[in-house]
DNA sequence: TATTGTTATACTCTATAACTATA
DNA sequence: TATAGTTATAGAGTATAACAATA
């Protein structure tokens, strides 16, 4: 395979589009009969393993519109992997909790998902994927930074603690 | 290590997925006015500097339907920044070539690209940068190479055992 | 007035199949 | 028959605005 060096600036765009369409792919494999594939999934596993948080929140931490997370709420609570409890400090506001079956399906697919995502990493060694793992999480909270989108998971605990503009 | 084990797993594809966002967002912007945007920018770059191929090659390689290089390639030829050609050796084929205008169209954007990268890019020290992309380029090499067949294998051949296609 | 969640609408992107012209 | 390219259609994803309830 003959690399051009102009190619470098290019070539970030067409690596992560990539790499993250067969991630989508391999996710999708891995989550398949869940209410909204991979999407579901990162929603019940947010909701499993944090505080329980407003929609909103959940939302703006994992990058996707407020209004598509009512889709996938309902879709997720239907299929009983969820639960919308009412915000008693607050009546507008609804907090996402993942029922016990919901936890118990996600235990279930995260072990597939770990093998799925193996694979996708398989060429690179074990010591290499853990920097790309390093890397990638500092980009993606760098990333969120820039937009006004602030969604890493001790960031959350920042904007939550002063939350009164 | 006080974060749960099972958050490894998750992260992954919010990294990718926020960093993915986050690229196209800064790519349109600097490919803004352009026919399709950072996709037709993609197009364009690597009909410039690539040998030219037929139109199915230039959609494998970029990892996009070939129905959907049409539609690219009907705006980009439209804003007269490649040309199709036809193959002498094959007559169903078409080479794609950019124009004298599309390379310095591409040249002109490439610096805006370039300053796009950097600024996402730039919650990483240079040498950092570099791995990123080293690593990267080598995951899409290696997810490109069993794209065609299905990129999760081990997952799939779980769930095709139960399952009748 | 601002915010949370919901709903409706439209626009983009993608996936699929069918068609032609060549091989 | 198989392949390169085109076209048309439907589906999913996303963005936007409007609305009701609450702050």
């Amino acid at each position: 395979m003959t690399v051009t060096p102009d190619r470098l600036t290019g070539d970030l765009g067409w690596g992560l589009a990539v790499v993250f369409r067969a991630y989508v792919k391999a996710a999708d494999a891995a989550t398949e009969g869940m209410p909204s594939g991979h999407r579901g999934y990162q929603v019940l596993c947010a909701a499993a393993r944090d505080e329980p948080g407003s929609q909103a929140a959940l939302a703006q931490r994992l990058g996707i519109d407020r209004t598509v997370m009512t889709y996938l709420l309902d879709d997720l609570e239907a299929a009983n992997l969820v639960e919308r409890q009412p915000d008693l400090a607050d009546r507008r506001s609804r907090r996402v909790v993942a029922t016990a079956h919901g936890r118990e399906v996600l235990a279930e697919r995260d072990a597939r998902l770990a093998r799925a995502e193996q694979h996708l990493l398989a060429g690179l060694t074990p010591s290499e994927q853990a920097s790309f793992r390093t890397l990638l999480a500092s980009l993606a909270a760098h990333a969120n930074d820039l937009d006004p989108v602030l969604t890493a998971c001790e960031a959350v605990e920042d904007i939550t603690a002063s939350s009164a503009p």
